[in-house]
DNA sequence: TCACGTCAAGCAGAT
DNA sequence: ATCTGCTTGACGTGA
């Protein structure tokens, strides 16, 4: 099991998120703003290794408006070797990546255009694992996307459009239960039309179920990711204490999460803590699984 | 140097 | 009708 935490390391002092207003565009802007990303990426992916941090998500605004008309610049052709570097990194280490496009990527929108836009920022975070040299057990997670108010046409559409899609995005492409549109149940219906692997959020699905388990849950996802795709990956947080339902908790809550090891300690999978204080919490898992052998 | 309004993109649920 | 959350941050103008 590796553990890991997303796109932010609060501990590193850099960040590899920055970006720029499109109204400020230029293509010397655009190429500093990735070389940073680049180093701080780099930078963060060495403080995981360091400590053991195995599974990371690397942010989506790593390269800034890359799927957008305004980006002229062949940052694929001029980053290649610090991709290649940083992806010899991750390979020598056996670390994981996940992405995660963010919520304007909906594979099921009613609007083509917005379809065909979506497609684009897949192909541009595909690239980036592919520029890293990562094989197909590094993944893209996106939600099912939009309801709109008639949920059995909207499952269809997606399953539609999934088929359609690049290969390269397909291999990569994983879905992910929320908390208020799609739930579990829903995810693996698709997953059965479309083979397409589910990656489960524990706290998502805490939220939203249709009364299974947490280990029932844990065999139902394992069947959906082939030896290709590696082991499942799992999102996890819980509850912020005094906070609005469905608000992630700013650290770790040790006592659900010994609970929660318990309850699928027979599986095996790679576990990303949603929580807000990022690298600190998951140091702390790792801590409290190492005593806890 | 800092505060704070705003930032490419969409949807759902809460207020 | 408008705001907030989503993986939530970071930019950049004005003082």
């Amino acid at each position: 099991m590796k553990i890991g935490y997303p796109c932010i390391n609060r501990s590193v002092g850099c960040t590899p998120n920055t970006t720029f207003r499109l109204t400020s565009y230029s293509p010397e802007k655009m190429k500093e703003k990735v070389r940073n990303n680049l180093d701080c990426l780099e930078k963060t992916i060495r403080f995981n290794i360091d400590n053991n941090l195995l599974f990371f998500r690397i942010g989506s605004p790593l390269i800034p408006f890359a799927s957008h008309p305004v980006c002229k610049f062949k940052w694929q052709e001029h980053f290649k070797e610090h991709f290649c570097r940083i992806g010899e990194l991750i390979k020598n280490n056996k670390m994981r990546i996940s992405m995660h496009p963010d919520q304007f990527t909906l594979i099921n929108s009613k609007k083509s255009d917005i379809f065909k836009r979506s497609v684009k920022e897949l192909v541009y975070h595909e690239q980036v694992l592919n520029l890293l040299g990562l094989n197909k057990t590094h993944k893209i997670q996106i939600h099912v996307g939009g309801v709109y108010g008639e949920k059995e046409k909207s499952i269809e559409r997606f399953i539609d459009r999934y088929r359609d899609l690049p290969i390269n995005v397909k291999e990569r492409l994983v879905i992910e239960n929320d908390e208020n549109s799609y739930s579990l149940k829903e995810c693996l219906f698709i997953s059965n039309k479309t083979k397409v692997p589910v990656l489960l959020d524990v706290f998502h699905h805490s939220l939203k179920n249709n009364g299974e388990s947490i280990a029932e849950s844990f065999e139902e996802v394992k069947k959906t990711w082939k030896k290709k795709d590696g082991i499942p990956m799992i999102d996890y947080s819980s509850q912020g204490k005094g906070k609005r339902r469905g608000s992630h908790t700013e650290k770790i809550n040790l006592n659900h999460f010994k609970n929660f090891m318990k309850k699928v300690e027979k599986f095996d999978f790679d576990l990303m803590f949603e929580i807000k204080d990022k690298e600190k919490s998951a140091l702390k898992a790792i801590k409290f699984l190492s005593l806890n052998d």
